[in-house]
DNA sequence: CTGAAAGCGCTAACAG
DNA sequence: CTGTTAGCGCTTTCAG
């Protein structure tokens, strides 16, 4: 077996044509003769031939790779949104060059510059908190980013996300609805805009009915401190428990749950309902059964990639704005169901 | 601002030196006296310049990029893996394509090309069936491949794997130490070798104890066929009613759990012990609590790594070789504990 | 439509 | 150690 990379030179001999007259026959834009264009082909199918992506792009400037940076795969949202979004790119011929990352903040630059090492043609931050200074980087190198799953207030930076704030409303609408006395509230990381605008919602929904959160504490999005905060909101006298949670996202809610069954031996939802945020595939697993408000990933994941492709093939008027899909409330077992409660 | 790319040509005329002097500061093996590093590097600063990787690639033939193919990420442990493999992979430099992929067979070959595309410097696959055809196409390209979590009989593929005879075995031999009379198995996808391992060994310890397996159902690692199995399984006469099951991984022993639970209203593990196979996080939550054999992804991981830059930079003598490493019992509360147990 | 020629940005001999 | 000189495999003018 050879070992040898076969060229486009090497087809071009094999069916008698210039080397150049290969390169067109594989771009997309050609113009060849239908003999030419056979000919090509059919030398190339011979050999095996295919172009070289890397030198293809290095003269063209489109590598059509696109960088992903994800946070952490632990919440099962993430995990499902990489998959979607690596298939809905691959369909539209684009690549995923992926790069995990803790939050930690140096690292995220350094990931920056290495996604802009390979020429990406964009980039997709799911859920990472973004300097300006990277917005500025991405956009000196002319590289397209959009925010998936997070915006930032700062203009310019394209972003995709639910409608947190109205999602967050009706969890205090369906609450209040279901009669609770003491609602409270596990909040997330609040340097993110998910968090703020889920609880900010939830709070409007509560004020409009003249009500105020009972409890507050925060989870950080994290598995251990989002149990810490479970026990030190419910492991207290019963007139000073709460008999509603909302948590600013399903991972956290699980744990919640087990707290209050396994370690408090409370009743879900006889004596405590609890709803969460996301809507993943475990939410609706029998031992669960979470009433959540479901974050449409298809939906954002198509919205990301429409967003991004806009910005590249943009002639000019890529316009960067903030879409926000709609986040409907999926009732389950989790939360005690109000008198007469209909989904819309 | 300028949009426009920095070479190595202009770093060199700032500093005062030759392009290829440029290249020599950035290149690994270099040499250069301290003089000309200290003028590139200050040039490089002050334009903010990187190499272009794409064109090293080219010139050299090494990408610096590793494939990852992965069939899905519905179950837990591939995202961990997954996570973990990419900062190992990144800490020494090396960075990941990755392609989210059904077994579908055409699609997967169409994968292997498109990473060939890429040059790729070698190829990790995750839990997909492999056709020799895919193997032998990798070799003439002269890309490495390494397998996780899946061994093929065929020599020459690396494989990286848990003891997965080893782990059934312990499994056999804990349910039968803990006196259960009607043994049970869920089969994962009967081609993979994951599967068919586990259960050999599973068998393998029944048998030395003189006992058959009472009942088995296939899952084939998904979901639905998981409860459907599980349904058949436990939806009958108690006197035909397995008293201890065994799942070939955790992702369908926590649906059985479900089953059994929520749906047929038995106990675990009152009236039913359930074994798992993986230990995902979600097996230490308090609401499933499963006993299962940990599959020690940080070690899989690195011997894949290991693997994988053996082969990479084989001066010559790679040894392509199967690696087990080693997977403990982890006992938690889903099944019976026999009297006196102790963990190793 | 086609071939010749000029690069893309970089590494790798090769003489000094 | 350094600069000069060839390329890597491909796209893209530019004349025909």
């Amino acid at each position: 077996m050879t070992e040898t990379r076969i060229t486009s030179l090497d087809v071009a001999r094999l069916a008698g044509v210039s080397q150049s007259a290969v390169s067109r026959v594989f771009t997309p834009g050609a113009s060849a003769s239908k003999k030419t264009v056979d000919r090509v082909r059919k030398a190339a199918k011979e050999l095996g031939y295919r172009p070289n992506v890397l030198a293809r792009a290095i003269v063209s400037g489109k590598s059509r790779i696109i960088g992903l940076v994800v946070a952490y795969l632990e919440n099962q949202f993430y995990p499902q949104a990489l998959e979607k979004l690596s298939n809905a790119l691959q369909q539209e011929g684009y690549h995923v060059l992926i790069f995990l990352t803790s939050q930690k903040h140096g690292k995220i630059d350094d990931v920056v510059d290495e996604m802009l090492d390979y020429q990406v043609d964009g980039i997709v931050f799911a859920s990472v908190a973004m300097s300006s200074d990277i917005a500025r980087r991405c956009q000196n190198a002319g590289v397209p980013v959009v925010q998936f799953n997070r915006r930032e207030d700062r203009k310019g930076i394209a972003a995709v996300t639910s409608e947190n704030f109205a999602g967050g409303k009706a969890v205090a609408e369906f609450l209040l609805a279901g009669d609770h006395r003491r609602i409270a509230y596990i909040a997330g990381w609040e340097g993110a805009s998910t968090q703020r605008d889920r609880e900010a919602g939830f709070l409007e929904g509560l004020k409009l009915a003249n009500r105020a959160l009972f409890a507050r504490e925060v989870g950080n999005f994290d598995f251990e401190q989002a149990k810490a905060a479970t026990r030190a909101m419910f492991d207290v006298p019963e007139d000073r428990r709460p008999d509603a949670l909302f948590v600013a996202n399903d991972h956290m809610a699980f744990i919640a749950m087990d707290v209050i069954r396994h370690q408090l031996s409370l009743s879900i939802p006889g004596e405590v309902s609890v709803v969460g945020f996301d809507d993943v595939p475990l939410a609706a697993w029998l031992s669960y059964n979470l009433t959540t408000v479901r974050q449409r990933a298809k939906q954002m994941v198509e919205e990301t990639v429409r967003a991004l492709l806009e910005q590249i093939e943009a002639i000019d008027t890529a316009i960067t704005r903030n879409i926000a899909v709609e986040a409907p409330l999926i009732v389950r077992g989790s939360a005690r169901i109000p008198e007469g409660w209909t989904d819309k």
